[in-house]
RNA sequence: UGAUCCGUAGCACAAUGGAACUGCGUUGGUUUUCUAAACCAAAGGAUAAAGGUUCGAAUCCUUUCGGGUCAACCA
């Protein structure tokens, strides 16, 4: 149990014994305390608010935390040891040893703060990629917060099966598909030695840059631009192959399997590198047929109904929407028709409890309307379902463009990102011994912690705001510094290892007895808070706070060693402290990057 | 027009209704001692504005202003 927790019950039985009378029950449930970390320009290690008991005990706060502090020292000597009240804030100091204590018998776990399995099964589909052109920084956005989210709610003991939606058919495809035919006279990634999700890409540009020739062609020669947009020669063009497609014209299939095929290359070398995977792979040229037959039997139980011209809709108008139009008059599905299909197709095969969909925010109203029909058919799945709804990543000058070519694409911003790596690992040259693999390996580490740790950190249903001019910081609030923390402690740990001959993972295990210095001791306190951190990102679906509360245990460390000395401590009890605190703080570090999907080196 | 999210220092970000956090940038200091991707210190804030609720509001309510997104028989 958390200390916190426990001073919230501590405080409940004291102000039962001192006040049962005059206060009112609720007001001394611990769910109605507020119990925070003391502030640090005063006294103390966690403080009670005062204020709510005031009025209905008619004393000042000053006399109340006196009576409750004094109170809660009396009782129970070995936790609190002193107390003070200073405006309405009593502010309580934990005992050294209880810190000391705690610190023995946690700082080699390295799974501290993970809970055991609950058996509640939770899928979480993120990426959801078009096979019309390669991902981008917005989609290593929804690819790190889908992977750390999964991975957040595994060590909180749920299972979970990650899945992946793809894009892979419609007309955004075929404008890849049409232009290819137009133009590549026979290219194919191997022969131009481009990666395959780049290469298609390419035809989409050329799609775009062609229809815009023919649409101003069409309006010189006098057509209005609206005509002229569905007049142009290439996008007829296109609209006749989506339909080729869905009748399932051999040709039209074939280059449709093979072009995407080239993009799925493409996409698997980007998944390995930044480290996304998947259990179970979803297409929505699969998925649109269940979805068919959802709205079949939504007419049939009445939750769906057809219009004259044969259109299927829902009516949501009691529930403050719209009608929602859920097949088209020609039969064709819509996008909500692929997502009852696939949410059902979900359910069927993995019986989920929960299920998370890493989407961006502007897909909040679709998604409203997603759990919405389901609910109103009943499904036993449609409570589970969360919109895990994040902000989009913009530029300074706003949002990321294809048109102006301002898309960040996300193959190169990692590459980018490779080479400053490697380039600052060369200026400080302190892993000169490394051999080529350790030292890729090292680049890789360090550039995609900087990566994820910056896309990370901020709260996902915020938009957030990236400047490719100043690039990503390996300084202050960074992935690397934390990743610098890490190393520098395992360096001091392998001195000592040296030293004593222990193993990994032994180092001190002597009971240490005295007293904490501020830094020792918030250190430790900070430790103490992982699991509820941990309990609280899982809640919130946000790995920012992992990333907030991580920086924040690097940074006090990286205060604590410079002042404190380990290895030359004052004495050997000291020493033994603060090999204990130093291998908490890397596990802890490692745990919690980990849950981020960073890795922390060794060395570096 | 409606719905919804957001507005915190030059910039980027944090704060279960409880004593405004941090980083970048700026200015100064720290390296015969465990890796200076570091540490220490300083400057920088009517939390967009105005009301309201509360012992207490960046946080809740109302209005205004500014911005994003959605409201497609596009996906």
């Amino acid at each position: 149990m958390s200390i916190v927790s426990q001073i919230k019950a501590l405080v409940a039985t004291e102000l039962k014994n001192l006040y049962g009378q005059e206060l009112p029950a609720a007001a001394m449930e611990e769910s109605a305390l507020t119990i925070n970390t003391t502030k640090p320009e005063f006294e103390g290690d966690y403080t009670l608010v005062l204020f709510s008991f005031v009025k209905s005990l008619k004393k000042s706060p000053e006399q109340l935390g006196a009576e409750i502090g004094e109170a809660l020292v009396k009782t129970n000597p070995a936790i609190f040891t002193a107390h003070n009240v200073i405006k309405g804030f009593l502010n309580l100091t934990i005992s050294d040893k209880y810190w000391i204590d705690f610190l023995g018998s946690n700082f080699t776990n390295p799974v501290f703060g993970n809970k055991p399995a609950n058996g509640q099964k939770v899928m979480v589909e993120y990426s959801s990629p078009n096979t019309n052109k390669p991902l981008h920084l917005g989609h290593l956005r929804n690819n790190f917060l889908g992977w750390s989210v999964a991975q957040i709610l595994k060590g909180s003991g749920y299972e979970i099966i990650k899945s992946c939606i793809v894009n892979d058919r419609g007309i955004h495809i075929c404008k890849s598909m049409i232009a290819w035919e137009l133009f590549a006279d026979g290219a194919t990634p191997q022969s131009t030695n481009m990666k395959g999700d780049h290469f298609v890409g390419e035809y989409y540009v050329k799609f775009n840059d062609e229809y815009k020739k023919q649409v101003e062609a069409l309006v010189t020669g006098g057509m209005k631009k609206e005509e002229a947009e569905k007049e142009a020669p290439i996008m007829k063009g296109t609209q006749q192959m989506l339909l080729e497609w869905e009748a399932g014209k051999p040709e039209v299939i074939e280059l449709w399997k093979k072009m995407n095929s080239w993009v799925y290359a493409g996409f698997d070398v980007t998944y390995k590198r930044i480290g996304s995977d998947f259990q179970k792979m979803y297409y929505e040229s699969e998925t649109y047929i269940p979805g068919k037959k959802f709205v079949e039997e939504g007419l049939k139980q009445g939750v769906f109904f057809k219009k004259e011209d044969g259109s299927v809709w829902i009516d949501l108008t009691a529930e403050g929407l719209d009608e929602k139009l859920v097949l088209r008059k020609d039969g064709t599905s819509v996008y909500i028709t692929q997502d009852l299909g696939l949410a059902q197709q979900k359910y069927e095969e993995f019986k989920y409890d929960q299920s998370i969909y890493v989407i961006a925010d502007e897909q909040n109203y679709h998604m409203k309307v997603l759990k919405l029909i389901l609910q109103k058919f009943k499904k036993p799945y449609a409570d589970g379902i969360y919109h895990l709804s994040y902000g989009m990543v913009e530029l300074p000058t706003g949002r990321m463009k294809s048109r102006e070519g301002t898309v960040v694409d996300a193959d190169e911003m990692v590459e980018e990102m490779v080479e400053v790596a490697r380039k600052k690992t060369e200026e400080l040259g302190k892993v000169k011994d490394f051999t080529a693999e350790e030292l890729k390996e090292l680049y890789d580490t360090i550039a995609l912690g900087a990566l994820k740790f910056f896309l990370l950190r901020v709260d996902p249903k915020k938009r957030m705001i990236f400047n490719p001019e100043e690039s990503i910081d390996f300084h202050g609030f960074t992935g690397p510094f934390i990743q610098f923390i890490h190393a520098r402690i395992k360096s001091i740990l392998r001195k000592e290892q040296g030293a004593r001959g222990l193993p990994t993972g032994q180092a001190g295990k002597a009971q240490v007895s005295g007293s904490l210095f501020k830094l020792e001791k918030e250190l430790i306190l900070s430790l103490e808070q992982f699991p509820t951190i941990i309990e609280q990102a899982c809640v919130e679906h946000n790995p920012s706070v992992i990333a907030i509360y991580v920086y924040q245990i690097a940074k006090t460390y990286s205060s604590f060693y410079t002042e404190h000395p380990v290895l030359t401590a004052e004495s050997e009890e000291k020493k033994q402290l603060r090999l204990q605190i130093s291998e908490m703080t890397a596990n802890v570090i490692a745990s919690g990057m980990g849950l981020l999907g960073i890795k922390v080196p060794e060395r570096m």
